[in-house]
RNA sequence: GUGGGUGUAGCUCAGUCAGGUUAGAGCAUCGGAUUGUGGUUCCGAGGGUCGUGGGUUCGAGUCCCAUCAUUCACCCCA
């Protein structure tokens, strides 16, 4: 049989075990701050049913579904769709109207839809309001490039059945927090769809929305002038266009922002709710001393269309990864699965931008409690017999610990712990036996002593 | 979906512009110097359909075409 060469698909990883360790730093202090705030853990499964998924993420969202192929004989439906329907030769031919009859199932694209049809499947389970967390891997068929794959892992922390902005300040607070803990410099920044709806609104181009939006999300990229470009090739009127340009381009403080933002959006509702939002949000985390820098910044749209209220996104401070987390409230996100008025509001920590980050900054701690911590060398088999039990009471006193599995060459052996960065490598042979006695040795320093295994274990723990 | 870069040893790459014996280096691996001592040093070994297919040529890793893979950027996004 031919050998073929080993490979993985594109935008996906294999993790070794110093990138596994390094990870479960990542996620260790993500979850534990999870948990100090009172958020339990769920998981869903890898694959969904794909009516769960499609029409959520948008048009752009929709494409980049990874479809699962139907079991068995996928094609059947399409041939008995032809008996009755003569326009069968142009569904086989036309991704788009095929994939419905040979795909169900697809890989999930974000932790918050699945949630959200979590939350409804067991609403009679559930307490409101409920605070979960989730950590677990996304897939996005996208094109990948820096910072972008195409299976990553999210953490996400979403609290469902509350609409008190309360819980929008806590998950700033978290945000705080885990980028505290992981020694990133982080800027957070806030805005709201509300106020964005109103923006449109007061300009006349309420039905454009999503397309303002995602024209002024570009503005620290692609500068001022290519986002009214981008605008007015949308079919944004030039009226409206130069009406944006106070708002977008408002300066100053806070303080001064708000009442600015007010008196343009006064004549709309929905704007001046968004902003008093906004305004309660911003007031509560002056209070927190937070270590982050955090602002209110109007060109923070995020793609997702199912964000209703404020929105969050945060960056790293002198890394262009994009961004490193990014959340909103959602209203409504279960009325879609029989659910309705039930509010949530959610922000998800990419796991592995985070990883790319703390590995540029050169941020990761020293791994080495992770590691074995003692080795014994292996000189033959009556030394392993005797080696065994000394082995259970250092492993015992909570000492990572292991023996080499075969009588190899001592230098074999001695190489091993060292490429292992093993600490301490004890070697038991005939005289050390008589004795009743260890010879250890220090790998950092050469030095080797005889020493009794209490007191061998007694130094070690203090 | 659109545009550019790159494919040579397990890894990082040189050699490609100007075609010419047997395709190189470093790192890694394995063996030895050293039969109870690693990390340093010295010696040695294994490892290549030069991404794949076709073309030009007396001759192609090198030039041409196609194709695949990969990567960066756009769209969009964590």
């Amino acid at each position: 049989m031919a050998t073929q060469k080993p490979s993985i698909p594109k935008g996906t990883r294999d993790f070794s075990p110093i990138e596994m360790v390094r990870r479960n730093y990542i996620f260790d202090i993500i979850k534990n701050v999870f948990q100090k705030y009172g958020y339990l853990p769920i998981e869903t499964p890898a694959m969904e049913n794909l009516s769960t998924l499609l029409g959520k993420y948008g048009e752009e969202g929709d494409r980049l579904l990874f479809k699962i192929l139907n079991s068995g004989d996928y094609l059947q439906k399409i041939r008995s769709q032809k008996s009755e329907d003569s326009s069968s030769k142009s569904i086989a031919l036309d991704s788009n109207k095929l994939a419905p009859f040979i795909s169900e199932k697809g890989l999930r694209y974000d932790l918050t839809v699945p949630f959200a049809r979590y939350v409804v499947q067991h609403r009679n389970e559930i307490t409101f309001p409920f605070k979960r967390y989730q950590i677990q891997p996304v897939w996005r068929a996208d094109r990948p490039q820096k910072g972008r794959y195409r299976e990553f892992f999210q953490c996400d922390v979403d609290v469902i059945g509350s609409n008190s902005l309360i819980n929008e300040v806590e998950l700033v607070q978290i945000i705080d927090d885990v980028f505290d803990r992981l020694g990133i410099v982080s800027v957070i920044k806030i805005n709201n769809r509300k106020i964005l709806s109103g923006i449109a609104e007061i300009i006349g181009e309420a039905d454009k929305i999503t397309d303002i939006t995602v024209a002024i999300d570009k503005l620290e990229k692609i500068g001022l002038e290519k986002v009214n470009e981008e605008l007015n090739q949308k079919g944004i009127s030039k009226k409206a266009i130069k009406q944006l340009q106070p708002i977008i381009n408002l300066e100053g403080k806070l303080k001064e922002k708000f009442p600015k933002l007010l008196e343009i959006l006064k004549e709309s509702e929905i704007g001046v709710k968004g902003v008093e939002e906004t305004m309660q949000i911003m007031r509560h985390l002056k209070d927190l001393n937070l270590k982050s820098k955090f602002k209110l910044d109007l060109t923070l749209a995020r793609g997702l269309n199912y964000y209703t209220g404020a929105i969050i996104e945060v960056i790293a401070k002198d890394i262009n990864i994009g961004s490193i987390c990014g959340g909103g409230r959602y209203d409504d996100l279960t009325g879609i699965f029989g659910l309705p008025d039930v509010s949530g509001v959610g922000i998800s920590f990419g796991a592995d931008r985070i990883y790319d980050v703390l590995k540029e900054l050169n941020r990761f701690p020293d791994d080495t409690k992770a590691t074995t911590q003692v080795m014994f060398v292996n000189f033959g088999e009556k030394e392993e017999k005797y080696c065994l039990p000394l082995l259970s009471q250092i492993r015992k006193a909570g000492i990572n610990a292991e023996i080499y599995p075969d009588a190899m060459k001592m230098k074999k052996q001695m190489s091993y712990a060292n490429t292992k960065k093993i600490p301490f490598v004890i070697l038991i042979g005939e005289n050390e036996m008589k004795d009743n006695i260890l010879t250890v040795k220090n790998m950092n320093t050469g030095e080797q002593v005889k020493i009794l295994l209490s007191e061998f274990i007694n130094d070690f723990i203090a």
